[in-house]
DNA sequence: CCGACAATTCACCAAGTGGTTAACTAATTT
DNA sequence: AAATTAGTTAACCACTTGGTGAATTGTCGG
């Protein structure tokens, strides 16, 4: 009987590519949990269940390491920005999708929110130091202009929006209640996570942004 | 000639709370450029020119020193909260007053930024062990309500809005463009720290913020 | 002036810490 | 199938790290 050939191509043992993946999200998981001084990297090559030392081959150490997950950490937002297609909609329908987006896009991705605040924490300099970062300038500021001058034109927006005011706003409003919800929660004791607080939240955000954007 | 009594009290070698007020100074900075895992204690301890042995003698470990921080952090913030008098104000004003209070603090205070996400990285963790912060449940809330209630009765405020929701909304519209500065500053390329950039910001914050809540 | 206690110092440590050296082995090339 | 290279491993290290035991000294009431 001849040996048949496998469809799928059997794992490789040594896969350069899937352990440098695995590095990453592991890295990623522990810096978003314990933060870049916080993070061991130790702990990191446990969770990669790969040697260490392969951490320092691929990534060099570990701020060049903390470097890659967020570069990775933003390409992979800016892939599904990319996918909303804003300008297919009506100006005030661009606006309250991107909200909502953001929305949920910080919802089901909290390690984003902490790996930004650990970027902050560190004045950025990982990113001032990544090609990548600043090279692929979001264009959703651009996007985001248009719908505005469109909104304006058809007589349903105010004018006068500053297109990066109104992203930064759209972000905080939804940035500060999950990223803080932990703080928030214990002061107000209120617990903010709940289906019926997230939904409660959306709304109330969407009738702040719309309510500025849209002439009345 | 007789030695003259010192009218000020001699600085004393010895003083339990200049020390302990020392080393939190030194643990707030510490833990705010570095957050709760980059912080190192031999480095408070030389920031706050006293023997290490001190903040163990006086603070027992590093999680009960971070946890001091944050509360003497919350007493200041709400101190100035209460000195603020929304009541005195028309609603329309007190709600603009809260806008602009929020944005100086934050931007004048850095350091609570971080220190909150720092708390925040860790679940609050630190908060819920503490009586101090959870006991001065904010009176600023109950508050706005009040504040919200006035306006509505008086005909220049919409209905139906949850004072929570509007805080979190103005501190988050402060707090996102200040904390997260940097990373939007090297992405969009855009200095967001001038005086100018501050001006604009503070005024489009005021126009999202009462746009949504006055009628119109 | 003294005894007692509180404030401070000094020397020290076990357990990590990021990072490296050099050996080893699966794939790939020749 | 031998030679080369790329991926992986084990053992190791110098240096930090948070934390402590015990001695020391300023302060203050009596």
């Amino acid at each position: 009987m001849a040996k048949e050939i496998n469809p799928l191509p059997e794992e490789r043992q040594r896969d350069a590519d899937r352990s440098q993946a695995v590095i990453l999200a592991a890295a990623r998981d522990e810096f978003a949990q314990l933060g870049l001084g916080g993070a061991r990297m130790d702990n990191i090559a446990l969770r990669a269940g790969l040697n260490k030392r392969l951490i320092y081959y691929y990534f060099k150490d570990k701020e060049k390491l903390f470097q890659a997950v967020l570069e990775q950490a933003y390409a992979h937002i800016r892939e599904e920005e990319r996918a909303l297609n804003l300008l297919a909609l009506k100006p005030a329908e661009a606006v309250r999708r991107l909200v909502e987006f953001t929305w949920t896009y910080y919802l089901e991705h909290p390690e984003f929110l902490t790996l930004l605040n650990s970027a902050n924490l560190h004045r950025a300099r990982h990113l001032e130091e990544s090609s990548s970062v600043r090279a692929t300038n979001s264009p959703l500021i651009a996007t985001l202009g248009e719908v505005l001058e469109r909104g304006r034109k058809d007589g349903s927006f105010r004018g006068g929006i500053d297109p990066l005011q109104l992203y930064v706003s759209i972000a905080g409003l939804s940035y500060f209640y999950l990223s803080n919800n932990h703080t928030l929660s214990a002061i107000f004791d209120r617990d903010l996570m709940t289906g019926k607080a997230h939904s409660e939240r959306l709304s109330h955000m969407c009738e702040v942004i719309l309510g500025y954007v849209l002439m009345s």
